[in-house]
DNA sequence: AGCATGACGAACA
DNA sequence: GTGTTCGCCATGC
């Protein structure tokens, strides 16, 4: 079968995204590389990127809580204010500098890992 | 149909 | 550690 649109297959990829995102825990964060990983799209992280640009239409999905590998806050300019991205993880106990967070891998938080299935 | 871009990542020099 | 290149695949022109 596989005769759906595209438009309606990655929706369902995007959905998966989201729900990922959402059990972020607060003060921890995640990279658009290790949800894709989980979602079996390792070398597609740029489409766990293209989700999260949709994902602003959705609540409950703390966008900021996902950045790059670099731990770089990548995706600021996309809150509508560059500054609420950064705000919002400061709020939840992040140290972030030049739009970089500190301790990034102590923060980090891999939903292949945590978020694996028993 | 082809070309350029993108909230990325890994490999390589 | 930095800069470059390639892969990935959906979107826009």
């Amino acid at each position: 079968m596989s005769s759906k649109p595209l438009s309606e297959k990655n929706k369902d990829f995007f959905d998966l995204v989201y729900e990922v995102v959402k059990h972020i825990p607060e003060g921890r964060v995640t990279s658009y590389g290790a949800i894709a990983k989980y979602l079996g799209a390792a070398r597609s992280s740029r489409m766990v990127g293209w989700a999260m640009n949709a994902s602003h239409r959705m609540p409950d999905v703390p966008a900021q809580r996902v950045v790059n590998r670099n731990g770089l806050l990548t995706g600021k300019m996309h809150f509508g204010d560059p500054n609420e991205m950064q705000r919002l993880l400061e709020k939840e106990g992040h140290t972030i500098q030049n739009d970089q967070i500190m301790n990034f891998k102590d923060s980090f938080w891999d939903p292949s890992i945590e978020l694996r299935i028993d």
